[in-house]
DNA sequence: ACCTGAACACCGTTCAAGT
DNA sequence: ACCTGAACACCGTTCAAGT
């Protein structure tokens, strides 16, 4: 995934900057920005290269002046999202009170992206990444940076920072993955009501006892629980010496 | 993932099938198990009605008779995939000693299926399911059922058994999501010798530093200490009664 | 400079027609 | 009973032509 945004709007020479640049006023990070807002409205399925040029009214042929082709549109859309954390207010790339700190504000950043987006979320999960030391759902170099300075200045050794680094990135890929997926057939795909009404649950006791429990929404604390769990298996990575008590404390 | 789109053929296989009901012995699982190995051998992206037909030696109009489209065909290779538990020597539904047993083999069955069917299992990670309490991966009933009848068995609150089943999705999405995408990226798409190799690292020292540490393949280590660390948080949530005492022991 | 019309190869899907 | 040819609406993409 490029996260240089330069290499996206490669407008050499400054041309006419004017108010009036081009009848449509379109662009690429307008073109992106739209993709996601129809993505957000319509669901991925129901973008294709004519709707989302009719949805900025124009043929989608004129997108291919700003896109090379739906691909790159599509991996545009996930660096889009991915990018908002950088105009989070609650998340920062420098400033933060501690590791614990800021992997937990960086962690509900990205709760709040996938939130925000379920539909483009499943995009963020599974696009092949560039490198292979890019883990999804944090497939942004400055952030990925950003969180091993973070944690070699605490004291974690190299090789601890990396492991922290995929630990985390499992953790929030599972946790976000299956929340938005669990919203999302909530607000289902507009279906016949099932003749089936929601297949044989008879032949599953236990299952239907448990339904009430399975069908409540605890995806918060679960995230909350899974993200504290996973914070103090990472503290035991420090050396020794005055590793912070992370058992019991109220954030 | 070949993008090329030549010579998409079944490696071993005769065209024509089993004896014969019907010319092709053209059948439903028969279809479902051609789609999986289809996938497997040339990505999802080239799965497409007519090559599939192809593939069993048949237009691609044919396969309409016996699925209902191809949204439907991909439900049924993701049902495939995951009933491929069921034949699996090392994973039972019943028989097993104790639920840490039961979730290490059902936890270990699943990364199995997923480093078999590495193009197959972002479909199993993201398509919806079909009950807002069906979670990915283990999105079968009888599964879920045997999970929760474990879990209530070795003393589990219903709550907390279903708390357990929605821990366990998490933890299997995200570390196995996580794994075949990095394997994916590494056998990845056939692209032309990148210009810019790795993007220009030079500006993410610490990335740099760490380059080597990020690209090792420990992901099966990752598995089985984030797997542990998954069992040993459920014992908390066991009676304070006769906790098996799970700190430090091999596997 | 920017957009559109027309064209091409391919897709999913339906259905009458063949065997 | 099972498969295919032909047809339809829609896709992604290219490119000459318009403004």
């Amino acid at each position: 995934m490029r996260d240089d945004p330069d290499d996206l709007h490669p407008r050499g020479a400054a041309p006419a900057g004017g108010p009036g640049q081009g009848r449509s006023g379109l662009d690429q990070p307008r073109i992106l920005a739209a993709a996601v807002r129809f993505i957000d409205e319509n669901g991925l399925r129901m973008l294709t290269m004519q709707r989302l040029g009719a949805y900025l009214g124009v043929e989608g042929m004129a997108l291919y002046r700003y896109v090379p082709g739906r691909e790159a549109l599509l991996d545009g859309v996930v660096d889009t999202v991915v990018d908002e954390l950088f105009s989070d207010p609650d998340v920062h790339l420098q400033a933060h009170a501690g590791w614990v700190d800021y992997l937990q504000r960086l962690a509900h950043g990205l709760r709040r992206i996938a939130l925000a987006h379920p539909e483009v979320f499943p995009l963020v999960a599974t696009r092949p990444p560039a490198a292979p030391w890019v883990r999804p759902p944090l497939r942004s170099l400055r952030w990925i940076e950003s969180l091993l300075q973070v944690m070699t200045d605490a004291g974690f050794s190299d090789e601890n920072a990396a492991a922290v680094y995929r630990a985390f990135s499992s953790f929030l890929l599972g946790s976000l993955l299956l929340e938005v997926s669990a919203r999302g057939v909530e607000t289902g795909p507009v279906e016949e009501p099932d003749v089936t009404p929601t297949e044989d649950l008879s032949r599953y006791p236990i299952l239907q006892r448990l339904e009430p429990h399975l069908s409540v929404d605890v995806a918060a604390e679960d995230f909350e629980e899974a993200l504290e769990a996973l914070l103090d298996r990472i503290a035991l990575l420090l050396p020794r010496r005055r590793r912070p008590s992370r058992l019991a404390e109220g954030n």
